[in-house]
DNA sequence: CCAAAAGTGTTGATATTACACCCATGT
DNA sequence: ACATGGGTGTAATATCAACACTTTTGG
């Protein structure tokens, strides 16, 4: 691309890129290690950075909104359909130029459906040049992808107690037993099963499917599933704010905007 | 500016614009009506939405970044120096458009020093095409940015609990009663005195100065600062995540990124 | 019967709330 | 003295963490 000194690159119009952090929740352990959250990552083919590992983003198209750009990185890296998205936040420092091009990037980060994540590992992985890489073993990344991977772990973590979060980790129907699981490998803390069992139960946004899980040697468990309105229940901090679906498209893609509020303030949508 | 026609500007690379939603509150109402939220617009020169008002903001220059542009939005509406300043979100949606091009605004909001609003109401205000409006008595806005304001001062509300944020609205010393007033413009709703005495004292961020206030015929109150360390003790949510000043410039403007954890994560800052 | 996880109960610590009450002051 | 907000006490309630205990299964 022929562009004249650093100088002018400098003087260029800021160049706009949409960055995605996508994960996915490792399908249980069965070998009962903890599961693991793992995402995907684009070996850089081009200066700077050539060759080291970076999260998947592209240029925004100037038709296209950023939902739908941050959904393109993800078409990119997966085929396995994204089921909930949210803005992360918007990094912007001229330091964070790409050859001297000063370059603002939006990043979103999404959640993979509970799917089976092995089969993804095969394919996708090897065919072009992405890796999946467990969230706690990462190399080292390009720009300041660090930054950004660890912050949206950080804003998983502390959107598990929004049932719409959740439920993008789990197949239904499950035991509270599994849930528990989950939340904790997100967590990375242990919790009691019994006060977590009372506070699920509380937050009424499970419901009770009659059928139980019998397997191996012990008490079957009751299977549950997420409440239909479990979007609009909430059972902690976001209890008020939590979105509906304003995308509409994409079957069951959630799309809900920062601390879940913005998109109950669009007029539009 | 002479661009092609629609189709041709559609597909023009999108623009980057920093828009921001400034807040002060009113001096103590002496008059005993509860003080209120302001914040500055812009009476708009060009199409579209000629003559609407609408939030300060402007194109990204390439060699600031995003902090450094919204500050210049301050700049450009007001002269006294806002002491906190948070990114709010991104909006990006093609229809935004300004002249059929795409439009991307990085917003941020801004608390500015619970200065004399009063002053700021004669003078910048009338300058230029510039002037203040209650929160709670806003005229029509252009684009979407009444969703914008919307957001901002939902974030504002769920940020009171953070002692950064606090205390940019409050002269010191100050009583608790009058803190509590404060708080209660800000959130709309009543607070029992009492409590929220204890629960401010119990958070460790304010420290007696020892003096007191003795206004009308009653009891004198103590005074009270917010203590130097006020920024990592937080009382609630927050608590664990605030982040210091990672800008360090400008004297006592806060830098806080979004939900506070950012700047910790930061490497360099 | 036993191991193991499911599920229930209980208890003490801590927060939150509502409200009664006293205190110190200028007029 | 008294009205007014400053400041304290307190009892009812809610929340929550810890952990003992019972239940139900397959082996």
């Amino acid at each position: 691309m022929g562009y004249g000194n650093v100088s002018e690159r400098r003087s260029a119009p800021p160049q706009i890129g949409v960055t995605s952090v996508i994960l996915a929740l490792e399908s249980e352990a069965h070998g009962h290690a903890r599961c693991r959250l793992w995402l995907p990552l684009v070996q850089r083919t081009r200066e700077p950075f050539k060759g080291m590992w970076a999260l998947p983003g592209g240029q925004l198209q100037a038709n296209r909104s950023l939902e739908e750009s941050a959904f393109a990185t993800l078409a990119s890296t997966t085929d396995l359909h994204p089921t909930y998205l949210e803005q992360l936040y918007t990094f912007g420092d001229p330091m964070r130029s790409s050859n001297g091009i000063p370059m603002v990037s939006v990043c979103y980060w999404a959640l993979l459906d509970h799917t089976d994540l092995g089969a993804e590992l095969g394919t996708a992985a090897n065919a072009h040049n992405v890796r999946w890489f467990p969230v706690d073993d990462l190399p080292e990344l390009a720009f300041d992808h660090t930054t950004i991977v660890e912050y949206a772990l950080w804003r998983l973590r502390h959107r598990m107690d929004a049932p719409n979060v959740v439920r993008q980790l789990i197949a239904e129907p499950f035991t509270l037993g599994q849930l528990r699981d989950v939340v904790e490998a997100v967590l990375g803390e242990e919790l009691d099963l019994a006060n977590f069992r009372r506070k699920m139960l509380a937050s009424h946004t499970l419901e009770d499917t009659g059928e139980v899980a019998r397997e191996g040697r012990r008490r079957p468990a009751a299977l549950y599933r997420f409440a239909d309105h479990a979007e609009e229940e909430g059972f902690a901090f976001f209890a008020e704010h939590v979105a509906g679906n304003p995308h509409g498209a994409r079957g069951t893609l959630q799309v809900d905007s920062p601390d879940d509020v913005l998109s109950a303030l669009m007029p539009h949508a």
